[in-house]
DNA sequence: TTGTAGGCGTTATCAC
DNA sequence: GTGATAACGCCTACAA
């Protein structure tokens, strides 16, 4: 199965038949015809390895993605951006390659990534693993086209597309300051996650917007290698005379609730809480969660839209997409 | 960059370069170790198209498994299906191409998936749609080695492997009707799902262990197409005066817990539930989720596994592997 | 509008 | 132990 083989039950020569299929020069309509239906009977598809040995074009894209331990919620978080990716991608006839990092591990040297040692991919899709720049050089280094998903790291002038995490943190924070409460805790993951610092921002931009000082004693970041664990951590917390937390991601949400409940404590009277979802499981909470939500499935697709662009060569039309996330109210984050 | 510079720069031919990086023909020392010098010195790596096309091998695998909406937790589950995939394929050098059909569209043509449209992959990993081999007849005439994972359809021949739903169900009813419980209600995504006709198999022979008949008017398929919506089902159902449910998915599950809390009953004093999980937020409903958790990244990845093994022209071990699943006692299964 | 021919970087066959 | 050389299937000058 190959031109040589259309071209011969065609009685036409091979050039012309792969001009045909690739639109790349006029052929007769006769031509095309007796081509399309030779195609047709024995059900011809251009080898790609041949096609991309002289393109040197794979239409593959990777999506690397940190992974964590299995039943975590920011899992599905990445699902959706995966699977928003691979139908922007299906659409334009790229397949979609997906590769994993550590979370945890600190600098993990993503060029090691196998797909990556391979002469393979156009490009790549990548969710950063911190805050620096220096951690995805060698990535960079490559020279394939990149888009950021999710994170931007500082001074990061790549193509990123992420959720603007700063100003619906603003409006959560204020929210529950406007309902009265004077001590909002912070529980963040990592000082040295984009996003959880995009967060933190927004916590503290509203404290000061109400004229509340920062009180760092009930600022927390759970770092991934921290020597406590998370549940004292934020028993610790609990025991700063807090009455409210903000908890800048699902995990940990998910953990506030749990320490609460088990310090019989009642929220939102006691504390009120609000976290970020990933998930329809906030719904069904003791109380429903009051919550952030953001479009995953968008973030996957815009980047892989963009990245497409740049390897059709057009320059992308915008190298920075902020999409807005959502406050969803339900009933942990006040009483009133 | 290629095996011809290697050459050029040791001295030596093409083809003892390529044996020499392949294995495959004995090489002398003195020539091992320039050629990997040479191979590190300008950071060579083979083409992998030009070896796909002399080998018609990709050493690419797809996994194609259902999409439902986002923020569904049936994606976690196939993020960890995914994930262990992953990491068996890339310990043996094959990269992991990912397809998704959608879940409730009726008679979708799997061979219409665009991956397999080209000529590429050198295997299959497959979350069947459905019951019947009739649904995936298209993809096994593909030819292509394939491995099944989470759903055995009737009369399957293809190794499979998937989670041991009847046994584990049978505990779970089991344990409902030991702590007293005589109308255990049975709740299901689709007659048409492998796995969730297991999970009513194994609610049956509970029951009939228990010397209890199956009433049909407890037990409910919500079809894809149902005229009725899921809150109406359960709602449905409690108006049959039982006194446990057992739902044979994390979805169905969450919507029971939200159900019965909206019509105000007690968990588990009025009725008993028993759920499934994917995700660790069953902890924090109120109660906390009694539930079935399966191991989806063993799932993935000893699939993997197997069809790794297929691949390197060998007869697979087993071509069945049923992975034991757990039950977590939590709260709601009973108030003793 | 069509055809000829060379080459992309491998692997495989055969010969030494 | 080692080397020439012919494919694999496609694209693309260059020619007609």
């Amino acid at each position: 199965m190959s031109l040589k083989k259309i071209a011969e039950m065609t009685g036409l020569s091979i050039t012309t038949v792969s001009h045909a299929i690739n639109g790349t020069r006029p052929v007769s309509a006769a031509s095309k015809k007796k081509i399309a239906e030779s195609i047709k009977a024995i059900n011809f598809k251009p080898n790609l390895a041949a096609r991309m040995m002289k393109t040197s074009r794979s239409k593959t894209v990777v999506l690397i993605i940190p992974a964590t331990e299995p039943n975590n919620s920011t899992n599905c978080f990445f699902f959706d951006v995966l699977n928003g990716a691979k139908t922007a991608l299906e659409k334009h006839g790229y397949s979609l390659i997906i590769s994993t990092y550590p979370e945890n591990v600190l600098n993990f040297d993503l060029s090691l990534i196998p797909i990556l040692q391979r002469i393979w991919v156009d490009g790549i899709l990548l969710v950063p693993p911190s805050n620096s720049m220096e951690d995805i050089k060698s990535i960079i280094n490559s020279n394939l086209p990149i888009v950021l998903i999710d994170r931007k790291p500082k001074g990061c002038t790549l193509p990123v597309v992420y959720s603007d995490s700063k100003t619906i943190s603003y409006k959560a924070v204020s929210l529950l300051l406007d309902s009265g409460r004077k001590r909002v805790a912070f529980l963040g993951v990592s000082s040295n996650n984009p996003t959880c610092c995009d967060r933190y921002a927004g916590y503290c931009e509203a404290l000061y917007a109400h004229g509340i000082p920062v009180d760092k004693t009930i600022v927390r970041f759970y770092e991934n290698n921290h020597a406590s664990s998370l549940t004292e951590i934020i028993n610790e917390l609990i025991e700063h005379n807090i009455d409210s937390i903000f908890s800048a991601n699902s995990m940990l949400a998910l953990n506030v609730l749990k320490v609460i409940s088990e310090r019989n404590l009642k929220i939102p009277e006691d504390i009120a809480v609000i976290g970020f979802e990933n998930l329809d499981w906030t719904q069904v909470t003791n109380p429903p969660l009051t919550a952030i939500v953001q479009d995953a499935n968008a973030m996957g697709y815009r980047a892989a839209e963009i990245l497409v662009d740049i390897l059709a060569g057009n320059q992308p039309k915008e190298s920075c997409v902020v999409l807005p996330a959502k406050l969803i109210k339900r009933k942990s984050h006040s009483n009133t």
